[in-house]
DNA sequence: ATGAACCCTCATCCTACTAGAGGGTCAAGG
DNA sequence: CCTTGACCCTCTAGTAGGATGAGGGTTCAT
């Protein structure tokens, strides 16, 4: 198939599927006479590996360590596990972050009622370095 | 004040005071005889909006906005208001996408007891597409 | 044979900085 | 007077993860 059957497929866009070639994630694929690439159901399996692993959010250093680790299966999974783990840890510190994010900037403009700037609660906190646990 | 002491007053970086300059984001300040930039205290109080503003997850776009309205008392606040409502959004959005991401990352890897990596139900997950509402 | 749809490479841009090379300035100590 | 160290300068390039566009070639149906 080309790569814009591949990417169909997958839900990759033909840009991302060659930038993947590029940085090394998935094998050069073989050439048809008119030089397009042509894929195999190998590299399905590994662009769906990697787009799943991208929507949940793994880093693409992540994805290249768990690429490597399932392409051992005598492996241990341990470290399958820890990536893992430390991506659930990460989800949680965005989360925590977001969350205090939304009440600060809630509190600074959430009801604001001036017309105008001059007497705008948001711009006058925002200036003036206002109370704030930020 | 030079540049190094205006840095730790708004706890920016120097890098970062000298990329805001050269975005346009505040003035060029005036220079020293030896060529250092100098700093007053409208420059302190313009670096420390944008620090605080991008503390609130503001992007430079939006603090650029911002800093626009605020130079400008007579205007309305209305605009002010929009932007804050939009990053709001924005906030609960991501919120959203990162609580569904992670409930779908633990429900994936959350309690895998293999030893090796072919039993691994993570590498099994990511590999076969497995059911998920992703 | 021609037009549409598809593909190619290569270069540049995006956000918001960060890092490094290679040098200049300035005040204090010896 | 000289040196040392802290500070500053400009300029270039790099980061993640692609997106976009220029300027072309290929394939296939009509």
């Amino acid at each position: 198939m080309k790569i814009g059957a591949i990417a169909k497929q997958t839900g990759l866009k033909i840009e991302t599927i060659r930038f993947y070639e590029a940085e090394g994630l998935i094998e050069p694929p073989t050439r048809s006479g008119g030089n397009y690439r042509l894929y195999g159901q190998t590299h399905l399996d590994r662009l769906s590996f990697i787009k799943r692993s991208r929507d949940l959010g793994f880093t693409l250093d992540q994805v290249r360590d768990l690429l490597r680790l399932a392409d051992n299966p005598r492996g241990s999974c341990e470290e399958v596990d820890s990536i893992v783990a430390l991506h659930i840890d990460e989800i949680d510190h965005k989360l925590a972050d977001l969350t205090a994010l939304r009440s600060e900037v809630v509190r600074w403009g959430g009801d604001c009622e001036a017309t105008t700037i001059a007497e705008c609660k948001v711009i006058d906190a925002l200036s003036s370095g206002a109370p704030g646990r930020l």
